[in-house]
DNA sequence: GTGAAAGCGCTAACAT
DNA sequence: ATGTTAGCGCTTTCAC
């Protein structure tokens, strides 16, 4: 069924059967009535292709995200498929996996298909050297580039994210504060906001002259959703005499694992152990006692992101950095 | 850029450039490296709407479900998009959301961009009644439709699933063997494996001639991820004198949920009740003691629904419907 | 307000 | 092995 069979049945030519299809206005509502019958009647839907052909915009926008299973990335890309569809834009998904190379194939392909702009989901997009950016230079030649969890400063790049460095300062600050000073810091990334982060609990252990804290900050290099391997590792850390009576983790999932490590060792948690997570997802609460997480208000930053790449689209000048503060949300597994 | 920019530039027709865009053979290897070379120096990539518009195919399968940033069902969209993806087929996301007419909208969208195959992830696109299921049996007659975790029997409709009915008879005969008898079924949707579940713990029920086991059946009406809610749920029932030493989730938060509610009463899991959930999520070695969950073999069911898809889309002749067995996985929250 | 006709960029059948 | 050409289904001028 084409705009051909359409405009036959219906006595017009195909130039009002698109005219009624796109909404025009110049169009006798007794002839459109008669189009939208026939349209109706044979359930007939106009071929994407075609269209899109002709069209500037596809009304589409590209999501890309690492890995669409990650907790924190599924609930972004869903927040971000609901407010791009509630204003009139499809949206476009590939995971990607974390390989830079067919990373920067998606992103071609992407953009073969005439998207209108192209969201970046997590921090794992930028990298520290300019090298391996140029990727996105190139791109944000062609349309907006948004980035949601990272920053890049570029034109037509638009970055919408988390003040994790203060957020994770201030997280430090607070178990400094209730006198545990050696802490574990445990991370598994160094992307973007990894880096934010572990710059913001280096900066809180400045301030408050904690010495030889760098022994305990550690790269966990596994998987960190196997929680019980996190507990392993910290198990085989144990025994060499590293002593710590807190945990910040760079992700929930870490900080569980912590959790773990200190049952089978026996240990309260808090009273023996402190316990941070970030991202506040639903794990938190899955835990006891639940997890103390910063929330780095993931909501907030969607609708951010998506307005601001409406703005864009529609040519107005919108800002290339919106930040929003963390919040350490406090549950059971600290003392303060 | 257009091939014939890149015609004019190599000399060659754009049959020919077309040829080597498609990996044709019939092209000498020195003219094809000439295109190849022009191409790469100004870095064009073929508008995909002109090419979708003649192809019959463009390799892409349409992937909708409910809710990505669901556990389960994310979990499903990453390995299907991994499998297509090693595949060579693209895919196209869309998350519907649980409304009957926006998922129809949405199959219909995303037909209109002629995938070659449609999967609906979840079994809650397939409803109880005939005239709910319509709109799949119109798509159907276009492209084959895969269901993963659904069953339905018609023409170009293939199904994958876990045999839910079985496990679930199993999980609660476990239960029953054990000597718990009065147990709570909680659970929150009558999709197709909703059904499949429930009718299974009944037939156990059954089995053992367990008396008046329906009052204990419960339907969960809020957003079973507010696991905190779960057990203020199950608080205000306890409250009204219904008691039970076993709790079966149709999924894991709902049995998290218990747990909590087990933890505000002071009654030890597994000691004083039992829990048992339901998808093996990696919510399940989160909480403590970890939770026995009945595993139902995503990845298998997965990596089955991709092969039958791509049998079909080759002409060849595959199973309707593919059945796996889970598996209950004993974990702290049972004593058995 | 409506129709005729010229593209959009590509594929594939046909011709050479 | 390569070129020519007719569509694919739609949007969009430009006439009427």
């Amino acid at each position: 069924m084409t705009i051909y069979d359409i405009s036959k049945k219906a006595g017009v030519s195909i130039a009002t059967v698109s005219r009624v299809l796109n909404g025009s206005d110049k169009v006798r509502p007794a002839t459109r009535k008669k189009v939208m019958d026939i349209i109706e009647k044979y359930d007939y839907t106009p071929n994407a292709f075609a269209r899109g052909m002709g069209l500037h915009s596809v009304q589409t926008i590209g999501i890309l995200c690492a890995d669409s299973s990650d907790l924190f990335l599924a609930k972004a890309v869903y927040y971000l498929e609901q407010e791009l569809q509630s204003n009139g834009y499809e949206s476009l998904l590939c995971c990607t996996g974390y390989n830079l190379d067919i990373k920067k194939n998606y992103l071609n392909l992407i953009l073969s298909k005439k998207v209108d702009g192209i969201i970046l989901v997590g921090s794992n997009f930028i990298g520290t050297n300019e090298e391996e950016n140029q990727y996105i230079k190139d791109v944000s030649a062609q349309v907006p580039i948004m980035l949601l969890n990272a920053s890049f400063d570029y034109p037509n790049v638009y970055s919408t994210l988390c003040d994790d460095y203060t957020s994770m300062f201030e997280a430090t600050v607070s178990m400094l504060d209730a006198g545990i000073e050696d802490i574990l810091y445990l991370y598994n990334s160094n992307s973007y906001s990894g880096v934010k982060k572990l710059g913001g609990f280096r900066a809180a252990m400045e301030a408050h002259s904690v010495p030889d804290y760098e022994k305990r900050i550690l790269f966990y290099e596994g998987d960190p959703q196997q929680m019980d391997d996190v507990a392993n590792y910290l198990e085989r850390l144990s025994k060499k005499k590293l002593s710590f009576h807190g945990v910040i983790a760079s992700e929930d999932p870490l900080a569980i694992g912590a959790m773990k490590y200190a049952r089978r060792q026996g240990l309260c948690v808090p009273e023996d152990l402190s316990v941070i997570g970030y991202n506040n997802s639903m794990l938190t609460t899955c835990c006891t006692p639940e997890l103390t997480s910063v929330d780095n208000r993931l909501e907030t930053q969607t609708h951010q992101l998506v307005q601001t790449l409406l703005g864009v689209l529609q040519g107005e000048e919108m800002p290339k950095k919106s930040i929003f503060s963390g919040k350490l949300i406090k549950r059971g597994t600290t003392l303060f």
